[in-house]
DNA sequence: AAAACATTGACAAAATATTAACAAAACGAT
DNA sequence: ATCGTTTTGTTAATATTTTGTCAATGTTTT
């Protein structure tokens, strides 16, 4: 049983950022920070990241600060950084295709194994050195490479029989590029990414401003 | 000067969902929603879209509930979607033309013009009607055509280098996909699609999860 | 090795955001 | 038309989140 007590999303939202900046930091051999410091790189509060950062322990050192690396690391495993992922996209579309090639979560451990697609055309085609597989086919290969996390790049209209047919199979986290809100068992993690809404929000705050 | 009281973030990033799900009920042709129900749809509570919704005006009746192509349209116009907006996008790998190529953000009145590029050999290319014009013509480009919004799809190496050219060239809006904090002047506003965050947030939720 | 300085972690205070409650208004059935 | 039902808009109550403060403690300088 866990007696943590329950981090709030609003700071886990916040620790990527944070792991971000560290990582950013430790490339230009920067080996101390202050959370005044982090404050000014981030644009959060001292207070606010001071406190963000005790929700899972006491990183720092008064008079000094934080260890870069150190507190790098302790991101690094709050985030499950630390592990490796095998992941799949279903959609071998443009945006499919974009997630496959961007060689950054490859090299922070989320491995794909493979793109699915029901389009015959591309079905076959070779993306990197991965080859589009047929979607019939998903729940089988799930099954079979124990996959973690799975991918949906696809048209909302087949977004929720793909999140099923990832439930069904044993997925326990979907990122979901769908502009679409899938419905899934409760022990299944989604996380969406909703182009549109962030387009129309942006499309907002644009129109706001011009009424000053 | 407005009097209109400031409408929190944390309502206007619920509001293009309101507008998708109305959107969808008008599609199957429903007429009437109450907020009860809107709730059920959304996740959020019905006290909360009622509240919510009350920021903008009193679109609801007692007794009856929201008309939904009145509040379709209301909406329309609170995020600024009854207008059309110019855009091009810089970065035509995958990401660039994935967001060109999905016509979702057209229908809705934002506009493509054009892509740019710094790569040889992607500059003169086609993606549907639309060539690829090479990054040095990025500002005059804007100038001349009065683009209202920016898309970066670079890298983060050089995500600052056009954000500074958009803003100099006279861009209110910039869309980031790079994972990296861009600076721009007050005026300017700047709405991010990280995905490295989105991700590390899921695979911290399954490891989180993991840990019961 | 002492003094001055910097900075955390914790807690209290303030500000925001969410939920609940309910009177007032409109609907719908009889 | 009247009456019970539905459902809003609004205000009040809770809950959550953010910010401010400071003693405690380690660091740096002299």
């Amino acid at each position: 049983m866990s007696k943590e007590k329950k981090v709030s999303m609003a700071v886990v939202r916040r620790l990527p950022k944070y792991y971000r900046y560290l990582d950013e930091l430790l490339e230009k051999d920067i080996r101390r920070i202050s959370s005044k410091e982090l404050s000014r790189l981030t644009g959060f509060t001292a207070s606010q990241i001071r406190q963000d950062l005790n929700n899972f322990g006491g990183f720092g050192q008064q008079g000094y600060g934080y260890n870069v690396e150190e507190l790098k690391n302790h991101l690094a495993k709050i985030l499950g950084l630390d592990k490796s992922y095998k992941t799949i996209i279903v959609g071998a579309g443009n945006l499919g295709q974009a997630i496959a090639n961007y060689s950054g979560f490859n090299e922070k451990g989320f491995k794909i194994l493979a793109l699915f697609d029901k389009n015959p055309k591309l079905v076959g085609l070779k993306i990197r050195d991965l080859e589009i597989k047929d979607s019939d086919h998903i729940e089988k290969f799930v099954m079979e490479n124990k996959v973690e996390i799975g991918i949906i790049c696809t048209p909302k209209e087949v977004s929720q029989e793909i999140a099923s047919k990832f439930t069904t199979a044993g997925i326990k986290a979907i990122w979901n590029f769908a502009p679409h809100d899938i419905k899934v068992p409760d022990d299944v993690i989604v996380e969406n990414v909703h182009l549109n809404e962030s387009l129309f929000t942006l499309s907002h705050l644009l129109n706001e401003k011009s009424e000053e």
